[in-house]
DNA sequence: GAGTGGTCTAGACCACCAG
DNA sequence: TGGTGGTCTAGACCACTCT
C-alpha cells in the first residue's frame, strides 16, 4: 500500500492551506512567513514553498519578496476555471444548476479526413461516434460529439457504457488513461441541427471546443467537439504576468 | 546590479532546454535523466526540476516516473496560449500577420454601474475609455476597449501615449504595474456598431473576453472588453488531468 | 535489480521591503 | 537592520518502470 508519506506532504499542506484561507481570509489578508507555516506544520520550508506554489498557481495566493505571502480573494470565486478538466456534470453542478445526462447516439462510422489527421489515423478508419447532451435544470446547456477509434477498444461492453463519461470507458474497456487535453476556442453561432439540439433560437453565440486527447504516452486517443450555451457554464481564465 | 546567478539559474537552464527541444526533438523523444542534464549543465538536481517544472507547465514536456522525460511534440506548435498575456500585436504577428494598430477614440466618461463594480469604485466616477483596433494584413481582427479610472493617473501625459499598449501607459503614468488578469470568456455576435468597427458581416461569431487587470497589490485598476474575429487568432488550452 | 522521476530535508546566500 | 520571499545545493529515501 503507498505509505501517506509520499507524494502527498505538500499537497495535504496545499489542502490544508485552501481550506484554512477560505475559512479565516475571505477578504484577502497576509499568511504567516513561510517559516512560520513550517514550523506549524513541522515540515521544512522546502515542502511549504512547493505547496505554496501549488495554491500561487491556482491564484488563490500571491507573494511579494520582502514582504509576505497574501491571498487573493478574487480567485477563491472562479466559476469553472477553463484549465481543469472537469466532467460536464460537474460544470453544470458548480455553476448552480441541476445536471443531467440524455444520451443521444452512438455510431460506427468511418472518420472524416480533418478528425482522422488530427488522430493521426487513416482516413475512412472505423471509429464510435457518441453524441449526448448536458441538461442544467433541464434546458440543453452543453452538446457533446466524442469521437474514438474503434481499434483502441480491447473489452466487450453494453452500449448503455457510452452514456457515462467517455475518460471512464477509455479506462475500463480501451485501458487508455486521457492525461492531457489539448482544446482550441472557436466562437460558433447556431445553426440547422445545432439549433435543435440546444434549444438555441438561430443565430445565438456559442463557444465550440475542439479538443484532441492524449494519453499517458502522448499519443492521440479521443477527439471531441463540445458546444457551449452561454449563461449556463462561462469559462474565466487567470493569465499571470510575467 | 543583479547578478547573473539569482533569480535565473533555473530560468536559463528552461530556456536553453527549450531551444533544444525544438532543435532535437521535433517529433518528440526522451530527454536524458535528470541527473545527467544536470551534470551536463553543472548545477543540482533541484535546480534542474525546477527548470522542467517550467517546461512541464507549458506542456512542452510530461514526465513518467520510473521512466523519463518525455517531449510533446503536439505544445510546441500551439498559435497562441490563452494562460499568457501577450501584446495583441504580438498575437496577431505569431498568427502569421502583419500587425497594425489603428487608435479609435480617448474619451472621459463616468463609469456605467456594472464596470465600477468590477473595479470597486463608486458608479458615475470618472474614467478614460480608450478604443482602438488591430489590424491583421490590414483587415480589422482585434477591437478592444480600456476602461482606466482618472484618478490612477498620477503624471500628465500626451494624448498619443494612449495609443500604445494600456500596461505601459499605466506602468509610466500611473505607476500601476499589472501582474494579474481575470477574464470571463464569452461568445458573442457580430451585431450594430461592432459589425462596421471590425467590417465583419451581421451575425457572424466572435470571441469576446470581459478582464480585470489586478496590480501587485491585488486591486482591480482596469476593465477592458476585447472581441476577437475568429480565424485571426484563434486560442488553445492546455487542460492537465490531475 | 538498475535506473528513473517524486518527494523531503537542512542549510546557505541573495534581493527586496519595511520600520 | 531584521524579516521576508527567491534561489540553489547536497544528500537521502521512496515508488515506479523496464528488462
Amino acid at each position: 500500500m503507498t505509505l501517506r508519506r509520499h507524494s502527498l506532504l505538500s499537497k495535504n499542506v496545499a489542502r490544508a492551506l485552501r481550506q484554512r484561507l477560505r475559512r479565516e481570509y475571505q477578504s484577502g489578508g497576509r499568511l504567516p512567513s513561510e517559516l512560520e507555516i513550517a514550523q506549524e506544520y513541522g515540515v521544512s520550508r522546502g515542502t511549504i514553498r512547493d505547496a505554496l506554489a501549488i495554491l500561487e498557481r491556482e491564484g488563490v495566493i500571491f507573494r511579494r519578496q520582502g514582504s509576505g505571502t497574501y491571498v487573493n480573494q478574487y480567485a477563491l470565486n472562479i466559476q469553472a476555471s477553463i484549465e481543469s478538466a472537469y466532467e460536464f456534470t460537474d460544470l453544470i453542478r458548480q455553476a448552480g444548476y441541476q445536471a443531467e445526462i440524455r444520451p443521444l447516439s452512438v455510431e460506427r462510422q468511418p472518420l472524416p479526413a480533418d478528425i482522422a489527421a488530427r488522430l493521426e489515423r487513416p482516413p475512412d478508419s472505423d471509429a464510435l461516434f457518441v453524441r449526448k447532451l448536458f441538461l442544467a435544470d433541464g434546458e440543453p446547456a452543453i452538446y457533446c460529439l466524442d469521437v474514438l477509434p474503434t481499434d483502441l477498444v480491447r473489452e466487450p461492453y453494453q452500449p448503455e457504457e457510452l452514456h457515462a463519461p467517455i475518460f471512464d470507458f477509455m479506462r475500463q474497456r480501451c485501458y487508455q488513461t486521457v492525461s492531457l487535453v489539448l482544446a482550441d476556442i472557436i466562437p460558433q453561432v447556431t445553426e440547422g441541427q445545432l439549433a435543435e439540439l440546444l434549444q438555441s433560437p438561430l443565430g445565438q453565440a456559442l463557444l465550440q471546443f475542439d479538443e484532441v486527447s492524449f494519453n499517458t504516452l502522448n499519443k492521440p486517443v479521443l477527439f471531441s467537439r463540445v458546444y457551449y450555451r452561454d449563461g449556463y457554464v462561462r469559462f474565466s481564465v487567470l493569465r499571470k504576468k510575467m
